[in-house]
DNA sequence: GCCTGGATCCAT
DNA sequence: TGGATCCAGGCC
């Protein structure tokens, strides 16, 4: 299981990237999923403009953000869809990171029942809302320690080659000005 | 209090 | 391109 740590680690475009290819678990009512992250999206603390933490902004829904790195930040978007996020950095510093795409190594079964739709063998999980639909995260977990029982991450031996990784600006943020074009989405091919 | 719009998804 | 669907955040 990835430590405290490496969460803890302050450069949250680093960890972005470090992200793919790690394993996420979750665990809950005896029903087990798993899924190598294939996208992920960084929000850089008070002075990225696409952060809900934007301008050290502190509220009852951010206040997870602050929190130091190694727990989840899961909040409700566009009245249906819950986000997964991982809080990285130092206590004080809302540094996050938003999954967006999976592909599942286990618990294929449970998924299509989740979402309620056919997924093929090594079919990627595209999309923030469909990634917590299939893994079942819903707000119940926001600010779960990432290193209990419920929800944690693994390191695998996959070996990603810089070439292997797709970055570009992030998506639905256009309302951040300038910091829209951040390339602060990664992928893998 | 009320109003606006959103780190989306899917069918059209 | 728009409808679903609801709450957080900002402003009155």
């Amino acid at each position: 299981m990835l430590p405290l740590s490496y969460y803890q680690n302050e450069d949250v475009l680093f960890l972005a990237r470090d992200l793919l290819g790690k394993k996420l678990t979750t665990q809950f009512n005896n029903e087990v999923t798993a899924a190598l992250i294939t996208e992920t999206e960084a929000y850089v603390g008070e002075t990225d403009k696409a952060s809900h933490a934007y301008g050290g902004r502190r509220t009852r829904r951010t206040e997870v953000m602050y929190r130091a790195g190694g727990v989840s930040y899961v909040y409700l978007c566009y009245g249906m869809h819950n986000m997964f996020n991982i809080v990285t950095g130092a206590s004080g510093v809302p540094h996050a990171i938003l999954i967006r795409g999976v592909k599942l190594v286990e618990g294929m079964e449970i998924a299509m029942r989740r979402t309620g739709k056919e997924l093929k063998k090594d079919e990627k999980i595209n999309g923030p809302g469909n990634v917590t639909k299939s893994m079942g995260i819903s707000r119940e977990h926001n600010g779960l320690s990432l290193t209990g029982e419920i929800i944690y991450l693994e390191k695998t031996r996959m070996i990603i080659p810089p070439e292997e990784i797709i970055v570009s600006a992030r998506i639905g943020v256009s309302y951040a000005g300038n910091d829209a074009l951040l390339p602060y989405r990664f992928r893998l091919k």
